[in-house]
DNA sequence: ACGGAACGGAATGGTCTGTTCCGGTCGAGA
DNA sequence: TCTCGACCGGAACAGACCATTCCGTTCCGT
């Protein structure tokens, strides 16, 4: 068992982790980009790509799953805290600072879910609910879970040219929100119904 | 001259209006969508589309610049009411309703502006910046009129199969950052720069 | 009846892209 | 050092998609 600073096995983990990396930027930037596009960002070639994923289904499924375990780490971290609006509020700024939603939410459709992939999608909405029903004697009387969701895609919408300064953005439209969803009192239309956020993940052909 | 309620004219006058409706839609739900498509829907062959814009970017042109106009009477209309944050409010609430952003913003770099059209852009930002700054006073103290766009395009985010439901829930996502954005103090990061929001207008190609 | 404006939709030509295939490279073990 | 094969880069392939053009048809106004 040798050594295992250089040599073909580390270049392949090396070029994994690249692939994985230049995806997540790709289609980040651009959910219908080629395969090609990751290939070249992650300075690989094609095959080295098709030799990890026989298809971009399945990579673009990966990478979701990914995003979606993220979400999940992101619930449990935030569910330590004692504090209820402060769990939730830590659990918001994680998922936008990681850029989770915006890359599950550009992919959703794309893509046939694995069974694990659902079920852990239905942990991730439990723990989110708990976490948004903890947080809920501190906000606005008409305030749902549902709000959870769209106030993640309207952070996710914020995007300029330099990653850095989106982030930065994100937080700060997310501060917005929050200080409404807390201290405003102003009547507003219904919450979006769990019914209508799920139509989403359809698959959009067929 | 015969009666004007049939024949061939009034029926291409027809199928005009159809077209710009279908194509408001159409590029409305995805923006790279085909032109068979806008015929479609429009209920009309692909050359009777072709009979009145040359090309696709025609259309797409004529589409944004459809909506320029229509942030434009927006805002001269709000800009009629003496209290300034309520001419404000108006003129975000007018042109979220019309959905004229999310048009705009998604089309934005598909085709090359004319030249009325980067004329009417200057006028509209001037008009907004207006209405932006009577409106200041009654806002937390960093808010910049360059939130404004970002507060659009956060609201065009909000999407679900329903068009009436997307108006409504549209409305309730712009009340809570409109209570954010007037009440709120927490310290955020800092609004975005006009140079960060004009960048979105390049043509992508080339 | 006739000319032609307007139309529907098939045909065209070109681009784009997921996937496969082939020849070359390089390191590990003998 | 030599050989073998996993691994790689990227060209080639086949099919889908789409803006645009073209042609035969319809039907109004004269």
């Amino acid at each position: 068992m040798p050594s295992p600073t250089s040599g073909r096995a580390q270049q392949a983990i090396r070029n994994h982790e690249a692939i994985l990396a230049a995806a997540r930027e790709v289609f980040l930037a651009d959910p219908r980009a080629p395969i090609s596009a990751v290939a070249e960002r992650a300075g690989v070639g094609i095959s080295a790509l098709y030799r990890r994923y026989p298809s971009k289904e399945d990579l673009l499924r990966t990478l979701c799953h990914d995003g979606l375990r993220t979400y999940l780490a992101e619930a449990e971290h935030a569910a330590g805290n004692p504090d209820g609006w402060a769990a939730f509020e830590t659990f918001l700024r994680g998922v936008v600072s990681a850029d989770v939603h915006s890359l599950t939410v550009h992919l959703a459709g794309t893509f046939t879910p694995t069974d694990e992939m659902n079920a852990d999608a239905v942990r991730a909405g439990e723990l989110a609910e708990a976490l948004f029903q903890r947080a809920h004697p501190a906000m606005r009387a008409d305030a749902t879970s549902g709000d959870l969701a769209m106030l993640l895609e309207m952070c996710a919408a914020i995007r300029v040219p330099d990653p850095g300064r989106t982030t930065q953005l994100r937080q700060r439209y997310l501060t917005i929100l929050l200080d409404g969803l807390r201290t405003g009192s102003t009547p507003a239309a219904a919450a979006p119904t769990p019914a209508e956020l799920n139509l989403r993940w359809r698959q959009s052909t067929g």
